[in-house]
DNA sequence: CTGTAAACACTAACGGTTATGTTTTTGTGT
DNA sequence: ACACAAAAACATAACCGTTAGTGTTTACAG
């Protein structure tokens, strides 16, 4: 009855995916700023109100594809191995994360990102979402026994060092350069 | 020659007040997000121009006393007696800060932040920024053997103890209690 | 007292976003 | 096959923060 057979959910994705397709060509071959919502849409052929019905903002045109990093930090943490430490899986997520910024496909975008300070703010609250949902994650692990203060601070810290190593000179070394720093807060507690 | 006076400059200055006042009142009034900038010109008997002659953005209308947020940070650190180790200068200055915006006179302006995404959004990237600075001056500090990396990983981490602190239960307990983990991760490098 | 430069004002616009109401498409029960 | 409800897309116009363009007043210097 109320189950729907499914091309009403294709093409939706279809036009979706068409107007991101739009949004990042543009932004790419223009710049972020020198693009408006209204060119988005007519290169997407479509009526502005659709855009943002399929995206909350501008911005969020751009980081669609980074929708899973905050489940797959949160994943790292649940469905670690039994008894697996914590620090070295979390280091090992966000070393994937900071290698997938930095390839060849995914360079340009984030060029364009540190180019404009409208998605660097966008990109840094996404973060601090990211941040709380670890730390809710690291809150409701029964193999830890820190307090939630503790817990929060930790993811805090790990969405720092993605921040951090991203801007490094050496993206690697410094997040195992800052994992270190982590693994002692960590540690304390 | 262009030595002015001082009525101008007095001038100046009592219009950018006259217009913060308006602001903070009719914000704190009805709420920050129901108060248009067309709403805070014509209570402080300004054109809307004039507001931005004075402030940068709406968001700079509230945050117009913590200015010095960024000059007390980077002179725990500079103005430091010599040989006084750095985390507990740190530690002391973020303890004041978070006292601060408990103070009774300020905390419905701090309740009002946390109601607006906006003002969130917006105090957040100011933090960032004074981590930057924060960050400059470790790296500056000729007492100080770390790396460039492990400076600018403290500084965040410092500005995340005040962000967190303030949101935790006990503020004062929870300063400790990172600070302990900021320290630990401090004496690792 | 006059020139000038800062501060301010007024209007109009721009760009992201939202409200309003309409039309088209799609799924489903008859 | 047809009708109907829900969802999606549409068009238009507005709202709001912000900025540009263009005067007008005011305080200071000579």
């Amino acid at each position: 009855m109320t189950v729907p057979t499914g091309r009403r959910e294709r093409k939706k994705a279809a036009t979706r995916q068409k107007i991101a397709d739009a949004a990042l060509r543009l932004f790419l071959e223009r710049g972020y700023d020198a693009v408006g919502i209204r060119d988005v849409a007519a290169e997407a052929d479509v009526a502005v109100t659709t855009v943002f019905s399929h995206f909350a903002s501008k911005e969020a045109l751009v980081f669609e594809q980074d929708a899973d990093f905050e489940q797959r930090l949160t994943q790292a943490v649940t469905n670690r191995a039994p008894h697996e430490p914590l620090i070295p899986a979390l280091r090992r997520e966000i070393r994937a994360m900071v290698r997938h910024c930095t390839a060849d496909g995914t360079a340009p975008i984030y060029r364009m990102i540190d180019e404009s300070r409208a998605l660097r703010e966008y990109e840094e609250s996404m973060r601090l979402r990211h941040a709380e949902s670890l730390a809710t994650a690291l809150c409701a692990d029964p193999g830890l026994a820190q307090s939630a203060t503790a817990c929060r601070t930790i993811a805090r810290f790990v969405i720092d060092a993605y921040s951090l190593a991203r801007e490094a000179a050496d993206p690697q070394a410094a997040v195992d350069e800052i994992f270190q720093m982590i693994e002692a807060a960590w540690e304390v507690t």
